[in-house]
DNA sequence: ACCTGAACACCGTTCAAGT
DNA sequence: ACCTGAACACCGTTCAAGT
């Protein structure tokens, strides 16, 4: 009999051979030994179903934190944030297209928002920070798993040997080409660390009266 | 006789009352006074189109700047390309499907330079700094486009309807209720802010040897 | 209770044929 | 040169019928 819970994770592995795009009822139903229309026992629709698989893709990253400096947490937790959405492929497009609202995304939150209290950061603006830091790892990734499929085509190399014959200023193509080239992780960390600093700043502006 | 130019707004129209997923050659076509088939006289498929219509969208982003310090230079760009992107139904979902990479684009990320450049930031870093800002824009919009359809539906005040019953932290639920409460042209300038605080930390940090 | 077969109303894309 | 009609190989979803 099919389970809840093994239709997502077929899913899952259905995604990572065919992409989002050829993830089907279909398909899913065969590979799970049924039909496609029994999925609609376990799921009122695809996108249902598809909300299920961002909470299960987001699902390691609500595992408990070492002891460390906040800052260090807020990156640490971003880095496993990125590290889950690129475990399947399009996984960030998976969690992108839902407005993700599962149990995980909510343990997720609560971890960043013990992160801020134990920092002594303002209540009013943890929410604030929590979703920038998510957009940001959501866009990074979304197009780190788009840069990578026109990898596998030619059209990443095309464009940057369109670079090279360019009219534009050495600075401009200094920092493309430094952009490009560098590690998808280190360029990742590097806007984590713009954002912390950020924060950092905003503790020292309006530093809280701890001392009540 | 169709033009490519016109099947592109015509694209975008048709996304304003359908919706990405209501986009079809079919409709599309019929729209055009034209059935379906002759969009492939203009674009090898509707990805190609879609990609057209991203690059279209961003047209307004690469006008000019009004002279102003390169942090409200940044800040400005940052939220014009959140209008752009907001401009018209699922845009974020458009513009994040493709990996972007039309002319638009490279004139966006030349306008980044500019202003990076008359900051003396380095330029080794500057495509970072670009790239990161351009991730937390497109994260924030698709979750503020998904989060617009959820209110349509009822589902955005039933997650904050089960908030009020939850046994989280005081801390948690301020943190959740401001950030649900908010403006989001605020929460999303609030953002940008704090990524612009890394950066100008950045300045300081390494300043350039700009007298040898 | 759980699943299937058949059907409905669609898709993107191809291509011979029309004008 | 530009477009259409018809067709191909699919979709998500519904629902009566099977077991």
């Amino acid at each position: 009999m099919l389970r809840r819970a093994d239709v997502v994770d077929g899913a899952i592995a259905l995604l990572d051979s065919e992409g989002l795009d050829g993830l089907t009822t279909r398909k899913l139903g065969l590979a799970l030994n049924v039909r496609g229309p029994a999925l609609y026992r376990h799921f009122p629709s695809k996108e249902a179903l598809l909300d299920a698989m961002a909470d299960r893709l987001l699902e390691a990253v609500a595992a408990p934190l070492p002891a460390r400096p906040w800052d260090e947490q807020l990156s640490f937790l971003a880095g496993r944030m990125r590290a889950a959405l690129l475990s399947h492929r399009d996984g960030a497009r998976v969690v992108a297209g839902t407005y993700v609202t599962g149990p995980n995304t909510r343990l997720i939150e609560d971890a960043i928002f013990e992160i801020l209290q134990a920092a002594e950061f303002p209540a009013a603006r943890a929410g604030w920070v929590a979703f920038a830091l998510g957009h940001y790892v959501l866009g990074h990734t979304i197009e780190e798993q788009a840069q990578a499929q026109l990898s596998a085509a030619g059209v990443w190399q095309a464009r940057k040997d369109a670079l090279s014959g360019r009219p534009d200023s050495r600075y401009a193509r200094t920092a493309l080409t430094e952009a490009f080239d560098a590690d998808p992780a280190e360029r990742f960390d590097y806007g984590v660390r713009l954002f912390i600093d950020g924060v950092r700043r905003e503790l020292l502006d309006a530093p809280p009266r701890s001392v009540n």
